[in-house]
DNA sequence: TGATGCGGGTCGACAATGTCGACCGGGGTG
DNA sequence: CACCCCGGTCGACATTGTCGACCCGCATCA
């Protein structure tokens, strides 16, 4: 195999490292940071400015991600077609649910939102679509993480950090969180991402029966919980949902 | 100036064409379409594929563009300083318009939607965020014309698609179209980009007084028209709209 | 006001690097 | 069954990206 092309790996590196860095950097600071020579690094950062993945500050000289990744985006979205299935019943289990629906795949190390439906409230809401979300800790991931063995890899070699009191930080017992997962068809988060906030998910199979995302509807832990954990009404919807999806991928009945 | 990176270049191009297409694209497809030997183009498109900004349907062997595009896009969106600023101003103009709300950026030859806020009513709409609209038949587009050079030569340089038979496509009616803009600081789109549809849309300007962007509203024209055009209370609540997040970005009071 | 250091940007030589086109192997089609 | 189309590989070649020293403007500080 041939190996892959320098330059376009260094150029993913830098826009992952804008991505990352919450400020803007300067020329320095990202050929310091990924040990490149000043002289290569700005050849990248031009060419990338000029293709307008990258932009430059005009008057601190400073770099930051460009338009072109927000179109480019859109674009996936555009031809995503688990997310064009998924628009109509997502929508449909928001609206019977109450809560806010996600839509979400695997990518790399974690969760990714690819849909977002708001909460049916007048609520001021941030649209989560294209960000990311840990594998370990939240409903979607948890469904992931039991039915795909490439999400299973990935968070079995990843840390399981505590991100509330309530993370499932131990390999062992969250190897039994994914048996339930598999056993039962869904998997819940109660507060174990962020305190207060309960989910639920199930997951979504293509024409070939193999998973291929989540669907799943994430709230305030006492609209979304009784005494006994998640409200059988919202599991339900949720799985409704997950069925109604991969049959319109062609996953036939179940 | 030492020239561009080809390899960039030609990745950003097979980007580019991967996000044009509807379609997912062959190996050979982007080849002949970039004039590029099938060897150089694999080498690209496996890096790319490795970067995840390419995905590859594993039964057909085609290409279509990758998450990690969406992932970087939403990062974008995260430091964006005129977007941060403009939340709460659009949620609010949004609100007491009635009528969906847009903030939008120049990006190559159009407008990019860098926000935007649903009409305030439940029917089902699509979030149009990374999407890009024409410059001479918006009332985004018209604005940054108007006020933002380097938007004056792009749109003079391109054509003037006729989208509807109430489009300007002459360029001296578009000057004229410009001059009043800046003669009364905001502009409309009276069904000129899409049929039944009219959009308002004023100015926003950055420290320096440099116009930076455009905020707006777009809906039914039955609602955002009187018999004698724009409503006056929407380009009052729009003209207020941008003010207030050019002061919030620093420009000062008018 | 001059010296100093830092940061972005340029230059030219070098060879590592990406490119090219011929060549496989498989899956569908006539 | 033969053909063709398509994704993918290989190795030689020279183009191309890389490196590190250098330049310049700005801000800081004495």
């Amino acid at each position: 195999m041939p190996g892959p092309i320098q330059s376009l790996e260094r150029a993913a590196a830098i826009l992952r490292l804008l991505a990352g860095g919450e400020r803007r950097l300067g020329l320095s600071d990202v050929a310091s940071s990924l040990g490149l020579a000043k002289g290569t690094t700005h050849g990248i950062l031009r060419t990338l400015q000029q293709e307008g993945f990258v932009e430059q500050d005009p008057v601190s000289g400073k770099y930051q991600l460009g338009a072109e990744l927000l179109r480019l985006g859109n674009s996936y979205l555009d031809v995503h077609e688990l997310r064009a299935r998924a628009l109509v019943w997502t929508d449909d289990l928001a609206r019977s649910s109450g809560e806010a629906a996600y839509l979400g795949v695997l990518h790399q190390q974690g969760v990714l939102i690819v849909h977002h439906v708001f909460r049916p409230d007048d609520s001021r809401q941030v649209l989560e679509v294209g960000a990311m979300q840990p594998l370990h800790s939240t409903a979607l991931g948890k469904v992931l993480s039991a039915f795909d063995p490439v999400a299973h890899s990935e968070v079995a070699e990843g840390e399981l950090a505590a991100l509330t009191p309530r993370t499932v930080t131990d390999p062992a017992g969250f190897e039994q969180v994914l048996e339930l997962t598999r056993a039962r068809g869904w998997a819940a988060d109660l507060e174990e991402t962020w305190d207060g906030v309960a989910s639920v998910a199930a997951p979504v199979y293509d024409r070939r029966r193999m998973p291929v995302g989540a669907v799943g509807v994430t709230g305030a832990v006492e609209r979304v919980c009784d005494e006994s954990g998640i409200r059988a009404r919202l599991v339900a919807a949720v799985r409704d949902c997950a069925r109604a999806v991969s049959r319109d991928l062609g996953a036939g009945r179940f």
